[in-house]
DNA sequence: CAATTAACTGTCACCATTGACAATAAATGG
DNA sequence: CCATTTATTGTCAATGGTGACAGTTAATTG
């Protein structure tokens, strides 16, 4: 016989987007448990119920982050169209409609801040990281097959490096020419790779 | 007649890059101010005689960081050579010797992301930034004079954004392949600005 | 040496946050 | 309708951090 279902799952994921959220605005101890559960639309006692104390809600997030980055890189392969795959792909870094996902971005990179001091989480980054830059890899490989494997990494590099910037400094508000900027460059990184030129 | 000479000046530089280090590595709120006040060699209640409280701690810091930016940009451009400019440029920027500096960057994005809820933080972070790269554009003006605005733009804006996504991930500890591609990197966006190409 | 000024130390009360637990309400199976 | 399991709420003691102040020591001038 069971008793009331269960709703762990939901709670955990309303309580890791309300962190994930709050760490990104206030950093990894800027929040307190309330603010937290207050932004979660739930009460302290019930997130400590589901989750439980702050050292496991900061674990809970670590994994969460680095699995949505992860699922993010996959489901960005997975979401190219067969052509103008390029295109397709600086859209998707750089288009305005990627606000949920700077969050995302922030909150790495406050873990990022804190893995000096912590060497699994620090290997953990460091592979989501590699891990990123490597699909950004395939994709520029499947579409330049004969291109330099040298020049298609430098690309790569650039252009997570320029995503990485352009959604940390999304705080910032910066203006609409900085903004198109990011995607020029990105841009001009590919032409280069382009053997027409 | 005057007592015993102060020593404001050296103590709030003390407590200041003591505050860095805690903040690039724990985030604004992370440190307790008696771990600042180790940091620094300090006691707590001393910091607090010479700074004042918490709040006035962090607006010393958004000042100190944002003026320690803004200097450095300017020495940026004072202690380069008047020949191999861009060279040297690559390697002031990417060098392992700018360790001291990486805290420094952590702790400027430790302001950006609190800059989403401080308007003034957000236009003095957003002026330091844009000042930066607008240095880096007139250096290489300096060296393509007659190269078109549009592509030092973008020159520029992407060696800010690896400089800033260097530095950003040092706690990550990346092999040193990823670091010699930043080099890397750089290198090829003031390639394309070479006219003899 | 006296006076003065400021650095430095010791200490304490206050308060927010936290962790924990008991008690209640809700939902499901038999 | 009963038993069971879990969600949800209410509440409280303990902890840690903070702010503040009184008191002490050190350095400099006349």
């Amino acid at each position: 016989m069971a008793g009331r279902p269960t709703n762990r799952d939901e709670r955990y994921t309303q309580v890791m987007e309300a962190l994930v959220r709050c760490v990104a605005r206030y950093g990894l101890d800027g929040a307190s448990l309330s603010q937290i559960s207050k932004e979660a639309g739930l009460t302290r006692p019930l997130i400590r119920h589901h989750i439980g104390n702050r050292e496991d809600m900061i674990a809970g997030l670590t994994n969460y982050v680095l699995n949505s980055f992860d699922d993010q890189t996959a489901a960005m392969i997975a979401a190219l169209p067969k052509d103008g795959t390029l295109d397709a792909l600086v859209d998707l870094l750089f288009s305005e409609s990627a606000i949920t996902e700077t969050d995302l971005i922030l909150a790495f990179a406050a873990l990022t801040a804190r893995a000096s001091k912590d060497v699994e989480l620090q290997q953990r980054c460091r592979a989501s990281l590699l891990a990123f830059e490597a699909a950004i890899f395939d994709i520029l490989k499947q579409e330049y097959t004969d291109a330099d494997d040298v020049k298609l990494g430098s690309a790569a590099h650039g252009i997570t490096a320029l995503y990485f910037n352009h959604s940390s400094l999304a705080p910032l508000n910066m203006p609409q020419a900085w903004k198109t900027q990011a995607y020029a460059v990105a841009r001009n990184l590919l032409k280069e790779l382009d053997p027409s030129t």
